[in-house]
DNA sequence: TATCAGGCCCTAG
DNA sequence: CTAGGGCCTGAT
């Protein structure tokens, strides 16, 4: 997703498509036809879940995750495309922000294909397996993706040759469709909880990374209740780690200043 | 110059 | 099973 928020302005592609997303206040605006947006956006972000619920039944006790929910309030976890978000996560590991982004960007252009939306807008779309599994190492590595290099490549052979069938995966339950992930090179714990829940929207992954390390050892040293949120303690990951990435850092921040 | 960023793999013990 | 080293690269 490419974003002003200044001027309440948003773009992105996926599954093929160009979307265009505009903001006033409280009110959004999905700029596409009607059919593209009740056969793909309205499911792609997931916009028949009432995250509301999910954040009333927040234990009131629990004045961390009541202030990191309503500070994300508005958070929704989308249901992006299962090799996409498989290749963009293995990109993600000891990895910033900004150069995945760059990365991605990078992979899009050199091995997508070439679109244009009907207002003569060009974007990329996100390469096949077949496309990457073609490129050379030496072709990835020149797309700045280090050692992640070789994960992409033996990972789009591995989807190729059958090793792991994705279309098998959306039916399987989380703790399979974890294990199956795991099957491939350079996919580990973390990253396989980010596929489950940012794709296949297992919202019982968990993902745990430094940032959420950090706020389980100072917020829940007796372990977090996942056992009073099942079905959804992924969602309130989100609200977490936003929370501790954004609000926290600005309060780092001030106290330098 | 050393460290770290939304880890994972591999080898030892 | 757990610990620890190595790994691409760019930013600080």
């Amino acid at each position: 997703m490419e974003g002003n928020p200044e001027c309440g302005r948003y773009s992105l592609v996926a599954f093929g498509k160009y979307l265009e997303i505009l903001q006033q206040n409280d009110q959004i605006t999905f700029v596409c036809s009607q059919e593209d947006m009740d056969a793909l956006w309205r499911h792609y972000f997931d916009l028949d879940t009432d995250y509301g619920s999910i954040i009333r039944n927040i234990d009131a006790q629990d004045t961390y995750l009541c202030s990191a929910a309503a500070y994300g309030n508005g958070i929704r976890v989308l249901k992006q495309d299962l090799w996409e978000i498989i290749i963009s996560f293995l990109i993600s590991q000891q990895n910033n922000i900004k150069r995945i982004r760059k990365c991605i960007q990078t992979l899009c252009e050199t091995y997508g294909e070439q679109k244009q939306t009907q207002t003569g807008i060009t974007y990329y779309v996100f390469p096949t397996p077949q496309a990457l599994a073609e490129a050379s190492m030496e072709e990835l590595y020149a797309c700045n993706l280090g050692y992640r290099s070789r994960y992409i490549r033996q990972t789009a052979e591995s989807i190729l040759n059958g090793e792991v069938d994705l279309a098998a995966l959306p039916e399987m339950d989380y703790i399979t469709a974890k294990a199956e992930l795991m099957k491939l090179y350079g996919v580990g714990v973390k990253v396989a909880d980010c596929i489950c829940l940012y794709a296949l929207h297992k919202t019982d992954a968990f993902p745990i990374d430094t940032h959420i390390n950090h706020v389980l050892a100072a917020q829940y040293p007796e372990g977090f209740p996942f056992d009073r949120y099942v079905g959804y303690s992924g969602i309130l990951q989100q609200y977490i780690f936003y929370y501790d990435l954004n609000h926290s850092g600005k309060i780092e921040t001030r106290r330098k200043k």
